[in-house]
RNA sequence: GGUGCUAUCGUCUAGUGGCCUAGGACAACGGCCUCUCACGCCGUAAACCCCGGUUCGAGUCCGGGUAGCACUACCA
């Protein structure tokens, strides 16, 4: 049997990096088995659709390298394949016909009690359960009769439809993750599975009605869902859909990085870190996210760190390209245990990524951003500045503290440098260093090298000594690569422009 | 409160009864390199939640505690 995986998200705002995770879980094991990946969305609650929030999971997972192969995607929005439509809300008449069938074979019905009533009952009843237990005092078809029920809504009356949970049954899910998971079904409640109000159902029934036309095969999701994956099974039966019932595997969560509980956005905007892919602009409440994209990760490096986290071969390997994740992802290496979210690792995985590419391709990244502070420079001249610069950085942003210097002259030099390494000898040194550097044609690191070594040596001046405050001259501070290679970029009248602009500041 | 899930260095994890004197990576710390700051390299410190049981032998299997988390909506 093909394989077949839906990733479905809930169109409430951006995708959170846990979304992310589950998607990539999703995709690793679809292409493992040469199998489909689909993206179904479910907007079964119309109070909570953000707009953009659609757009933004379609665009995020594109940026990521996740690819859809059926349902709403980048080049196909309202969807495609053949068992669509894949957006809930335009699946009304569909569920309309499954909650009849569940309603005429006696696994449903219709219940009148307003949320009010309900919330007035939780107050009242400590622990109040919608259930065998109660269901016969609260208004429904059960206590109204069919007949009375039918009138109700025939007036208009609002109305939702509840699975009626036989009680005292020890239902048993398989988890792939997890293995036998059992639990009785006194603790479940009759659940709502479609609200008249909005005409929509709830996610319990859209979820396996649309799985099972989808002819979907594993359910990935998060741990979330475990609690509720017995009442699946139990809708699953009612439809008498058991022979096909997907396999099912629950994901550890993603944690917070200090302390305990579920990985939230505020605990992105407190730690100074995205935990959305991808900036988002919230039309809804006006808020604005931040997002990994332009905070200047490499999507390779998102999926690589987000694949370890939760999931781990046997042997030591750290990197993984997409191509490896497919080939050696499997779902019982999958750990059980939450995962705390490690930010600092996700920066280190941005470094390798970073070393990896290649000068002229980190130069396109970088030349936008020389561009917000108004440079303009040659990308050969960028490229080899940032071959001479990337090691130690971990992003392209970041670039700019480590190159500035090659742009712009310094206006004003590092007081901690200037204290340490400036010294009473310094300026004298430096006219000397002029007068030495001026006389010179051949401007390459060798000559320079060969020409100003010897000559420190034969005044015994020190090498550090000179260097550095010639360092400070053009760099500004202590700091930077190899001098020569420094000058090599400035050339010989920058280089010698510099240090006389320093000499008028420094004295 | 109820139900379920989980439990190895600070963090992500390797470990599937003897290969464990518990391995790797991030972070931390120290050293080396060096004209500076980094990078890099080398090294140090750092863990089997507790108590029982099974077994010749337990991080690994079982039971009980404890702790953490998740769920407990006309949200997903």
């Amino acid at each position: 049997m093909r394989v077949r995986v839906r990733f479905a998200p809930s169109p409430t705002g951006a995708l959170h990096i846990g979304g992310v995770r589950t998607a990539l879980y999703n995709y690793l094991f679809a292409r493992q088995h040469g199998g489909d990946m689909l993206l179904r969305i479910e907007d079964t609650d119309s109070t909570r659709f953000v707009p953009g929030a659609e757009e933004y999971i379609i665009e995020a997972l594109d940026w990521l390298g996740i690819k859809i192969d059926e349902g709403i995607c980048l080049d196909a929005p309202n969807g495609k394949g053949n068992h669509g439509p894949y957006r809930q809300s335009e699946r009304r008449e569909i569920y309309h016909k499954y909650v009849q069938q569940l309603l005429d074979s006696g696994h449903a019905y219709y219940a009148f009690d307003t949320p009010e009533e309900l919330e007035a009952k939780r107050k009242e009843v400590p622990n109040f359960q919608y259930d065998a237990r109660t269901r016969g005092e609260m208004t429904n078809s059960l206590t109204l009769g069919l007949d009375e029920a039918k009138r109700r809504i025939a007036n208009g009356e609002k109305y939702v439809v509840r699975f009626l949970v036989e009680p005292n049954e020890d239902v048993t899910v398989h988890d792939l993750i997890r293995g036998d998971v059992t639990i009785n079904s006194n603790i479940l409640d009759d659940k709502v599975l479609y609200k008249s109000a909005d005409d929509l159902p709830t996610y319990h029934l859209a979820n396996i009605v649309d799985d099972h036309l989808m002819e979907i095969t594993h359910v990935i999701r998060g741990e979330e869902w475990l609690p509720s994956a017995p009442l699946h099974v139990l809708l699953y039966r009612a439809f008498g859909w058991q022979d096909t019932m997907p396999q099912f595997a629950h994901l550890p969560l993603l944690l917070k990085p200090d302390g305990n509980g579920k990985l939230s956005k505020r605990d992105g905007d407190r730690l100074g870190f995205p935990v959305f892919p991808l900036e988002f602009h919230n039309e809804k409440d006006g808020t604005v996210s931040s997002g990994y994209r332009e905070s200047g990760y490499f999507p390779e490096a998102v999926i690589n760190f987000l694949a370890l986290l939760g999931w781990h071969n046997t042997g030591d390997q750290e990197m993984f390209s997409m191509n490896e994740l497919i080939a050696q992802f499997s779902l019982d290496r999958v750990s059980k245990s939450g995962a705390k979210f490690d930010y600092e690792k996700g920066k280190w995985f941005n470094h390798q990524y970073l070393q990896l590419k290649s000068n002229e391709e980190l130069a396109d990244l970088f030349m936008p951003v020389l561009a917000q502070h108004g440079v303009n420079a040659d990308k050969a001249v960028v490229a080899k500045v940032i071959g001479l610069t990337k090691d130690r950085v971990n992003f392209v942003p970041e670039l700019w503290e480590q190159t500035n210097f090659f742009f712009v002259a310094p206006t004003e030099f590092d007081e901690k440098s200037v204290a340490k390494r400036w010294k009473e000898d310094s300026p004298r040194h430096m006219r000397e260093l002029i007068a030495l550097l001026e006389a010179q044609n051949d401007w390459s690191a060798e000559a320079l090298d060969g020409l100003v070594m010897p000559w420190i040596a034969e005044k015994e001046y020190g090498v550090g000594i000179v260097m550095n405050a010639f360092r400070i001259c053009l760099v500004g501070a202590a700091r930077g690569p190899h001098i020569w290679a420094i000058t090599d970029i400035l050339g010989k009248e920058e280089t010698l422009r510099r240090v006389r602009a320093a000499l008028e500041v420094l004295k």
